[in-house]
DNA sequence: TGTACATCAGTGAACGCGCGTTCACTGATGTAC
DNA sequence: TGTACATCAGTGAACGCGCGTTCACTGATGTAC
């Protein structure tokens, strides 16, 4: 039966809440629309009263992910050292969107992949604000190297069936994302210990 | 009808050659057993002579795949380049196949994930004893921060459609592992510009 | 070496399952007066 | 404000397509003698 459109937007919602953590932890190929919906409560039928198709689905999840995912850095080596735990590795369900969907994109729609080129570029301006020191092109071109670091030693470390190899993985990066860039345009380097 | 003992050995790798080209290109799920015979030049009804199943070939696939792939590194730098180049980007099914399968593996089964693993193990070692200075451990962990972020990048590069941002992804990440590192365990640092 | 027979790699039609999507229906919501 | 009616969010059965897999069959290969 219908339901009041206040009730509506909530549903819609929660179908996107419920499929960016469904897709973050098997993929967008492996979930189900059925599955999505009744993870939110409903029943499939009614998924196209709120999406044209599961493409659609997927693209407006990814840029619900990938929508003020992390708004600020206060701290962020503490940050990058929660983001190389093995508690991120083990919930992807939960954790970075761009790590768990990046890998997926390639055979994307457009609009998904516009979604995703949106996200990453507000997160690699927040990731370059918050760094401390530097002009504008070294800070930006700092957070590029740093973050490529960290979402491609997390993407291996999920990739792979040995846990010593995956903690290392992270361990190794975060110490050298700690150790390395240009000293004089940061003062990470010597917190790694933090 | 039946072949020799040689020929079928020699249509065995011929699948594994066009799987490897297609998975990397398009991901395990949106290929099918069909496609990949036929781009072997055989029926589909004689996969399971070969394998035993979809999720086999992808297993014997990654480990195929990821065997002897770049066995050394005679010029790293000129390597890096390539390998963080827009020619790499845009053309995956010749490319590295962690790049490409990596962000694929966590819903695969236990035998894939073990042949990723290995994969990566050597790859990191073959990165770390191209690395020209150091001891043994500040190698490694050069390795594997440099890797993590030549293969976050690229990675993240062919995710978004975006052209600027995915050249910027990876010429920054160059760059940065250029001018990254402890300086005293590495003679990289100075040669970003060859 | 030659012959007879068993083996089995490869063929292509067929099967069955799961998926995305459609559709007739229900009944509460929203609106016109 | 109250009433009558149109709208449409959500339900759940059904559809149809594509996929992985199976199977009866073919005929060259490999082997026993």
């Amino acid at each position: 039966m219908r339901v009041s459109r206040d009730q509506m937007a909530t549903n819609r919602v929660r179908i996107l809440t419920e499929a960016s953590r469904l897709f973050r932890e098997r993929g967008f190929d492996a979930v189900t629309v059925s599955e999505v919906m009744k993870a939110a409560g409903q029943t499939h039928g009614g998924f196209y009263s709120h999406f044209a198709s599961k493409d659609d689905l997927v693209a407006q999840t990814v840029a619900f992910a990938l929508d003020g995912e992390g708004e600020t850095m206060p701290d962020l080596q503490r940050w990058i050292d929660i983001y190389l735990s093995p508690l991120h590795r083990d919930h992807a369900g939960e954790g970075c969107p761009t790590a768990s969907l990046a890998g997926l994109m390639r055979q994307q729609t457009p609009e998904a992949r516009v979604a995703m080129a949106k996200g990453l570029e507000a997160q690699i301006d927040r990731f370059a604000r918050s760094l401390p020191a530097g002009d504008p092109a070294s800070r930006r071109r700092d957070a590029i190297g740093r973050w490529s670091a960290m979402v491609g030693a997390l993407v291996m470390a999920r990739a792979v069936d040995d846990p010593a190899l995956a903690d290392e993985l992270l361990a190794s990066t975060r110490a050298w994302i700690g150790a390395a860039g240009d000293p004089a345009d940061s003062d990470i380097s010597g917190e790694t210990s933090r």
